[in-house]
RNA sequence: GCUCGAGUGGUGGAAUUGGUAGACACGUUGGACUUAAAAUCCAAUGGACAUUAGUCCGUGCGGGUUCAAGUCCCGCCUCGAGUACCA
């Protein structure tokens, strides 16, 4: 009886679907495994043998879990909404829903024809409504919550709202927009409905802002950073340019230290590890803020001045004035400590300081900006009551400040009511004048750096030329140049700028700032290696430290002060933190670096310059796309603010349109629905016509992006058919997490990052028990193609054979990998009938030995290059169970190798070994005896069962390959037909080649599935050996070997040595200086 | 540039805490069976020298540690992946 693989494996398939063997329970009193390969997108052009790869490995080990008595979770499902299918739909007209339900039964039929044991009751697809109705509801669980930074973790927005009733938001500690203002109980009960759900979407986790976006003109859609290769879009290859939209925004950015510890949690590959560090980009570092020095006259300044305009006092009194100041700021009344807190934490947006001289007096606070005071009188102060007002008339009348006076009482019992007070003083347009008119007065640049210990290496600073700051504080004489450099930069794309980063380019704008320890003038430049989107975009410049300013200084002639002690910097910059000792710096002179960054932190805090402060370069997540296919948001707009539906008429449904393009008048696709407006009475999707804005309001136009489904679908498959809630707390307080996550490496900052952003929203509302979502992760290597090539005669019709082309000049062509044969031969009947290659008919054919032999080069397997091989053709040809061994019997999992058609039969020849074990009766009939098994046979097994589990456990899936193929060899030539030994060795080999090993199992005489079978026990007594072939190596090199018994002791197995005749032969007289016996191992004769 | 990973026969790849380098396959060569082919089976197969016995050289390169190094240490080279002026 021959191995009839096709039967068989039709057959077992057949038996799998319909006896649903592979289903999961939820219920059991098995511990719980989860196996889970990452979603795939189905595109139209179905699988190749590299997709795959993860497949197999995962189906390998969840079959080999349910052999250890696991009950095993192994889904697969489809992330169906997508770009491929709406560009077809564009170019087609054909509803993207066909599209992709076409695409799923080609994919389902090719996954089924590999035999993987997926329990298919639980296929979710996130295009489907029944399961976008939860993307949908998560999304709404989003915009319900807020971000508490002092509980560290999310909570309804409804404690927010009962903060904001009681105090208002001063102390409020939240991840929020940069632009909060200040707002106290009355004020936020004296807000209108609407002004409320503004100030609400400014700390939501989902939340509607003007943001500047990834806009590409082509794909009509904003891109994530991560969907951006080289500057231009990863699909398609299309411009991609900055762009101001509304978007929908998640608050991924509040969980920036989060997402990064608990990396800690999980076991993935450290270079996924690493590359999600890289992107949340965590550095430490302070704020440090850099008055801007006034203009003189001849800058063009207008000010008489050479001291800053902040120097507001008496020039003859000043000194004395400064000193009580700093003597006051450092011993503030309660009151006032109360207020100036208040003062700097509420961003007011405007600059306030304390304890300020001007003109003979010292004011308690001021915004010079505005022109501002805010006095707080204690009880001391009362009997100045008249020179108070003396003073303040002063103020008032010839310097043109405003004055507003608290009492100490005011200031402690009701700090809301005085900075409101203080903020409708601010914003009263009779205040101050500062704004029309180019003035540096009270100008300050802010900075973030890490090596705030190198202050005093800073000898200019630079700004992004985008920073805001850059037209105020330029002067007369340099504006011209800093226009032209501006505008250079603005004409030089994106990609310009990456791809030059040595050409130095910068510019002067003639103003200065004033270091805040030496106060000495440093000048302010701008260039575009100081990026406007990171930290405050703006530099202090320290070139004897960092290599960027260096070259910057060496290109524009700036002084390189060095401030390193022992460190020449004549050549480079000096960037070694933990060599770093600080010289020339005053206070910090011989401290390290960090006791100087301490040091200096503390000093910049003093002089309220600066803070200690942890910047991220991760930004929050635009959610919002200009797409068709994808999830609708659960949103319509009342009076331009967004409300969500309620979740009992979830879900939402995408509704149809004409075309699937933007409208004419650039509204994203959904704006061509007819019927896309919220009817509040009946809570129904009702027809545009009907928008009354009184209880019919438009629909949210924008769609989800691809990652709001796959974030969460791995918690949905624990309970995929819950119409109730997302998954009931059963099932997820059984599953718990995936245990085991296969998957490419591409997702590594995509899909991962946003998914454990989820995860830990969805922990922090209790709804799931685990701040991770997986366990243990592999990314599978790729496997790569091996194409074939033609040669063509330079401007010839003729095609030369490889090895004939010398060297003549030859062009290669792809050609079709189905039209060669393993021996790189060329079917030359089948390449001329090919209408590909219709060119090549009238041809002539340079052949060696009659035959056209191609070349060979190893690419990345796709349709373009023809080396696409699909695992159809070789289940067609070889089946499944070989298709499976083989892509396992590759190499290591994780890496990347290329396929090469040829090798599988070895695997294949392997099966029939294998099955001919099974069939050793007369005519190849089936022969299983129960004869007492040998020790050679015992031996074979028991080796075969300690190699397989230890492989199977650390994933090392081609070695067991090579472990099947030893066992079998042996048994062969053991002529082993035990039944004791040949059942353990079809359990063994099932989850490798499953349908082989159920119809062994099934004529071994087992009415039910291999499946669940008990993983053969090992014993280790079987594996006893009596005697050891010992290596005899002299000085390293092994010369014989030598049998000896394995119970000798070291100086037995030495005298047994040195006794045998070989060895005095390679002695040759020579007495060894040193004998080394490793019992059990080797022996080494030195000498 | 930075971070991570990897370099072993003609090819894919094995090799435990340092202990017989090249397991297991593919390919190639020779042979058996066959009218022939396919399939199957047997043998050889890292390189050089040698009739044999055997000797020497061999895990990207150069050093080192060790009785012993593919494996550990130092310095380089090449390739791949990620990232890109992140202050």
């Amino acid at each position: 009886m021959t191995y009839d693989f096709r039967k068989i494996e039709e057959k077992w398939q057949k038996f799998w679907a319909e006896n649903q063997t592979f289903k999961a329970e939820n219920n059991s009193q098995k511990e719980k495994f989860y196996v889970l390969d990452m979603f795939p997108y189905p595109s139209g052009a179905g699988l190749h043998v590299g997709h795959p790869l993860g497949y197999i490995a995962s189906d390998i080990y969840a079959r080999y879990k349910r052999h250890k008595g696991f009950n095993v979770l192994h889904p697969m499902g489809y992330d169906s909404f997508g770009l491929p299918a709406e560009q077809y739909a564009i170019q087609t007209g054909q509803h993207p829903a066909i599209t992709t339900e076409t695409n799923i039964s080609r994919y389902r039929e090719q996954l089924d024809k590999i035999g993987f044991s997926f329990d298919w009751s639980r296929e979710v697809r996130t295009s489907d409504p029944s399961y976008y109705k939860w993307t949908q509801w998560i999304f709404i669980q989003l915009f319900n919550s807020w971000y508490n930074k002092d509980s560290d973790k999310a909570e309804d927005i409804s404690s927010l709202i009962a903060i904001f009733e009681k105090e208002g938001n001063q102390s409020v500690n939240a991840v929020c927009d940069e632009d909060v203002t200040v707002f106290s109980a009355t004020d936020w009960k004296a807000f209108t409905a609407k002004e409320q759900q503004e100030v609400l979407l400014q700390y939501r986790l989902t939340y509607l802002a003007e943001t500047e976006v990834n806009w590409c003109p082509v794909l009509g859609t904003v891109l994530a950073n991560d969907e951006i290769v080289n500057g231009v879009s990863e699909r398609g290859g299309h411009p991609v340019v900055r762009k101001k939209m509304t978007q929908w925004s998640m608050r991924i950015s509040a969980y920036a230290q989060r997402l990064l510890d608990d990396l800690a949690l999980v076991d993935w590959p450290q270079p996924l590890k690493d590359s999600q560090t890289n992107w949340i980009g965590r550095s430490e570092g302070a704020e440090v803020t850099f008055r801007v020095l006034p203009q003189t006259p001849s800058q063009g300044g207008g000010s008489d001045s050479s001291s800053p305009k902040f120097h507001t006092a008496d020039s003859d009194i000043y000194g004395v004035l400064l000193e009580r100041a700093q003597e006051m700021r450092k011993n503030p009344t309660k009151a006032e400590a109360l207020l100036w807190e208040a003062l700097r934490n509420k961003n007011l947006n405007s600059k306030f300081r304390r304890q300020h001289p001007i003109s003979r007096y010292i004011v308690d606070f001021v915004c010079l900006e505005r022109e501002l005071i805010v006095e707080v009188d204690g009880e001391i102060h009362q009997y100045q009551l008249n020179k108070d007002a003396e003073r303040q008339l002063l103020l008032e009348q010839k310097k043109g400040y405003t004055v507003l006076r608290f009492t100490n009482d005011e200031v402690l019992n009701n700090i809301d009511e005085v900075i409101l007070k203080i903020e409708k003083s601010l914003s009263s347009p009779s205040l101050g004048g500062g704004w029309g008119e180019v003035n540096t007065e009270d100008m300050e640049i802010s900075v973030f750096t890490t090596r705030p210990d190198t202050i005093f290496g800073v000898s200019f600073m630079t700004l992004a030329p985008e920073h805001e700051l850059v037209g105020k504080i330029t002067t007369a004489e340099q504006r011209e140049e800093v226009e032209a450099y501006i505008a250079a930069t603005a004409k030089r794309s994106e990609r310009d700028r990456m791809a030059d980063v040595k050409t130095i380019t910068g510019a002067f704008t003639g103003a200065y700032a004033e270091h805040p320890f030496s106060k000495e003038p440093i000048p302010i430049w701008i260039g575009d290696y100081v990026l406007a989107g990171y930290g405050t975009g703006a530099v202090m410049s320290v070139p004897c430290g960092d290599q960027r300013d260096y070259d910057f200084a060496k290109h524009f002639n700036i002084p390189i002060p060095n401030i390193f002690e022992g460190v020449d910097i004549s050549e480079e910059a000096f960037a070694d933190k933990e060599k770093t000792v600080i010289a020339n710096s005053d206070f910090l002179n011989g401290l390290p670096y960090k006791k100087a960054v301490k040091r200096v932190i503390f000093e910049l805090e003093k002089l309220e310059q600066g803070t200690g402060k942890i910047n991220y370069r991760l930004r929050d997540a635009v959610f919002s796309r200009q797409r068709y296919w994808g999830e609708p948001f659960p949103v319509y707009y009342v009076d331009g603010m967004p409300q969500m539906i309620s979740v009992d008429h979830l879900p939402i449904i995408l509704p149809e349109v004409e075309k699937y393009l933007p409208t004419e008048t650039g509204e994203p696709p959904l704006g061509n629905a007819t019927v896309w407006a919220w009817d509040v009475n009946k809570s129904e999707v009702v027809n545009n016509q009907l928008i009354d804005h009184k209880t019919v309001f438009p629909l949210e136009l924008n769609t989800m992006p691809g990652w709001a489904g796959s974030s969460y679908y791995f918690n949905r498959y624990m309970d995929p058919n819950n119409k109730e809630e997302v998954f009931s707390q059963e099932a997820i307080n059984y599953w718990q997490d995936v245990d085991l996550y296969i998957g490419g490496s591409e997702h590594a900052t995509g899909h991962l990052l946003y998914s454990r952003f989820w995860q830990k929203f969805l922990f922090d509302k209790g709804i799931v028990p685990k701040p991770e979502f997986a366990k243990k992760l592999i990314n599978q290597g790729m496997i790569t193609g091996t194409s074939a090539f033609i040669y063509r005669l330079e401007g010839q019709n003729t095609l030369v054979s490889r090895n004939l082309i010398g060297d003549r000049s030859v062009q290669p062509l792809h050609v079709d990998v189905a039209l060669v044969n393993p021996s790189d031969e060329l079917d030359l009947v089948r390449f001329k009938e090919n209408p590909l290659y219709a060119d090549f008919r009238e041809a002539e054919f340079v052949l060696e030995d009659g035959k056209y032999i191609v070349g060979r080069e190893v690419e990345k397997m796709s349709k373009s290059k023809y080396n696409v091989v699909s695992p159809d053709s070789i289940c067609q040809e070889y089946g499944a169970d070989s298709l499976r061994l083989y892509e396992m019997f590759l190499g290591p999992l994780e890496q990347s190798k290329p396929w090469n058609t040829a090798g599988i039969t070895g695997v294949h020849s392997f099966l029939k070994k294998m099955w001919r074990l099974y069939h050793g009766g007369d005519e190849g009939a089936f022969l299983v005896t129960d004869a007492e098994p040998t020790a050679d046979n015992l031996k074979t097994l028991h080796k075969t069962i300690k190699k397989v589990e230890e492989d199977v456990e650390n994933f090392s899936f081609n070695t067991s390959v090579s472990t099947f193929m030893i066992a079998v060899n042996e048994l062969s030539a053991q002529k082993c037909s035990s039944r004791a030994i040949l059942e353990p060795l079809a359990i063994l080999v099932s989850a490798y080649a499953p349908h082989i090993a159920e119809e062994l199992w099934s004529k071994l005489g087992h009415p039910t599935s291999i499946s669940t079978a008990p993983f053969p026990k090992f014993d280790g007594k079987y594996l006893v050996e009596s005697s050891k072939e010992y290596p005899i190596s002299f000085n390293g090199k092994m010369r014989f070997k030598l049998e000896l018994p394995a119970d000798l002791s070291k100086e037995e197995i030495e005298a047994a040595v040195m006794a045998h005749d070989k060895t005095q032969e390679q002695l040759q007289g020579r007495t060894p200086k040193k004998v080394i016996v490793v019992p059990g191992k080797i022996v080494n004769i030195v000498g």
